[in-house]
DNA sequence: TAGGGGCTGGACAACGTTGTCAACAAAGGG
DNA sequence: CCCTTTGTTGACAACGTTGTCCAGCCCCTA
């Protein structure tokens, strides 16, 4: 029940290909520009009965305010970007989750990219994503070097970084303790009469795997124990490499009885090489991974915990944006080892 | 070796919190606005020596566009939104990263956002991803009707639906052959031997799930075989439901031999409920996962493709983008049966 | 009934970019 | 030597929204 004559002004007609603006909203309520967007945003100082005349008109024209427009005039974009190796590794998914599901709390939208482990593809995604102007970065670095970022953090882009730490800028950071955890897994198979312990860890020169292989050392160090050379094996972790590896270490002169896997696509195919062999080799992963408790044995692993991870590290990006200014803050998470039977295993000879 | 006098016009200071424009970076290099566009753009019409002073003023401010004000002059956003069920479900990561690489060998970049398996909770995040204009829309419903995308879609934002159909709209689908799949593992547990065939669905209503209980009567009734109203169980797939359905089946007044199970969260509790038991109970999964050949016995699963879903879902948006003006099409891909040894678990009395 | 105060509504500029168009200089042809 | 052509450059409007500010209008009071 209009109560103005419908007919007094031509309706435009709905123009398909094109949106209609605020424009053509007024246009067809018959009020003017500000006052639509008065009514879209909840702003006061509408009458119930221009804004019921305003809400007629963009249902009628299927209006969606346009909120690029809208981030250009207001300078915020609500949205934050994630930056990280691969979104359907089982590890970061639920980290990319925890991201999304704070930054819906927090009424954000997310971008989100996968960095393939390739450091040109990671500055190349997050700079894209500064070009959006998105409000804040959580990243999980593939590079060495973030002073490309920079300028985006004086421009006051939020920027955390998760897992990794940035390379020679100084920012926020959310990681797992993983030389603390590797020293708890070694220092596990030691526990149960090990002498001969090898590592299969990812490439050398990603945080993770580095500081691994360190845990896995000072454990050794710390029970007076040496380290043959052929023991430690740094490398891709495409099942291929892992399985030579293992046998390598298994059958080589000084053979081992326990293997440490650095991340949990290497325990999956040491999993498998394992099964395949009639003796039992003690086994600890680094990285929870779903089943590991229905395998027989269950896989002894350090978990981390990547949910909090991702929630720890968004909310700290949100607390910047809030304007929270303090230093860059380091959190470490601890690991938490759990036992299952790969790791009670003892060795051949006890 | 600037070849104007470098200190003939004053640099404005490179201001923080807010950024440099276009218009700073013309500035400081002595040319006209659009210059700088033009060199940003890589257009033509620029001399070596006035595009050389512009980049050196882009450098020198840590200049980057600002792709928000680009989008409202051009229209196109070079992003496309995707809404699925939950990110982090080891089925839809890799759906999403197939998604994900399209959208990169397309030069866009992709928002994400789980719905969480809540109608609401869809609706506004695709409407939210509308309303920042992102090109396209790739969407794992969870609501059963999508009318509310009329708009959109008219307006040019191209949508493409996959793992499960659109409601009351007639859009571009990609599916699973879900009913086929069920008959299958079906027709494969009745191959060998069983007649008691007990099946544990998700909750009804979810098409996945009415698809393939559709399946599973389809499979008994060709073979003759009677169906048990205890027998067929739909409802969430927590672990407490999935354990009692199951005990109460294979204890029951007529109890079943082998189990389906409608998708890879059941099968897993199934996989865990079936171990706890003295005798071995044929399993056939919905679903692949990681792992399941490791299990003693090997799990036997229909498995989906969730990479060439997810792919084949994004090539055909981009090639909606391109132009292509089809009607709507309706993709199926086949599922494909997996034995692995808990599938050819004959019955007790054979 | 005139004047003042409180609401409601609208005109206008600005956000940072790109498309259009015209100005200008240099080069080439008659 | 002038006119045309080619190539480089910049002024200006427009994209759709929001913030500022001012103009009416109604109601109340004196």
């Amino acid at each position: 029940m209009p109560d103005f004559p419908a007919d007094s002004r031509p309706t435009p007609p709905v123009r398909y290909g094109s949106r209609p603006t605020m424009k053509d909203v007024a246009a067809r309520a018959g009020v003017g520009l500000k006052t639509v967007s008065r009514v879209v945003n909840g702003e006061p100082g509408v009458t119930l009965e221009t804004e019921s005349r305003v809400r007629a008109a963009i249902e009628a024209l299927g209006f969606r305010r346009n909120d690029s427009a809208r981030v250009l005039r207001k300078g915020r974009t609500a949205s934050i970007g994630l930056v990280l190796e691969d979104l359907a590794d089982p590890f970061y998914s639920p980290l990319s989750r925890a991201v999304e599901e704070v930054a819906r709390a927090n009424g954000s939208l997310l971008f989100a990219g996968s960095s393939a482990e390739v450091p040109e593809r990671e500055q190349e995604l997050a700079l894209a994503l500064c070009a959006r102007r998105v409000d804040g970065l959580v990243i999980v670095p593939a590079s060495e070097d973030h002073r490309y970022l920079e300028p985006e953090i004086a421009a006051g882009v939020a920027t955390v970084f998760v897992d990794r730490p940035a390379g020679r800028i100084d920012v926020d950071t959310v990681l797992t303790d993983n030389a603390g955890g590797a020293r708890d897994a070694v220092a596990h198979l030691i526990a149960h009469g090990h002498r001969a312990i090898g590592f299969i860890g990812d490439t050398e020169g990603i945080y993770t795997a580095d500081e691994r292989v360190r845990g896995y050392h000072e454990a050794m160090a710390s029970a007076g124990l040496p380290v043959d050379e052929g023991w430690v094996s740094m490398g891709p972790t495409s099942p291929e490499r892992v399985r030579s590896e293992l046998d390598r270490m298994l059958s080589g002169p000084a053979p081992v009885t326990a293997v440490f896997s650095g991340n949990n696509r290497v325990t999956v195919t040491a999993v498998r090489v394992l099964a395949d062999r009639p003796d039992p080799v003690a086994l600890v992963g680094f990285d929870d991974f779903e089943l590991a408790d229905l395998l027989r044995p269950g896989v002894t692993v350090i978990a981390q915990d990547p949910v909090r991870l991702g929630r720890t590290a968004a909310e700290l990006l949100f607390r910047r944006l809030d304007g929270i200014a303090e230093p860059p803050r380091r959190v470490e998470l601890p690991g938490r080892l759990v036992a299952r039977g790969s790791g009670e295993i003892p060795p051949p000879s006890a």
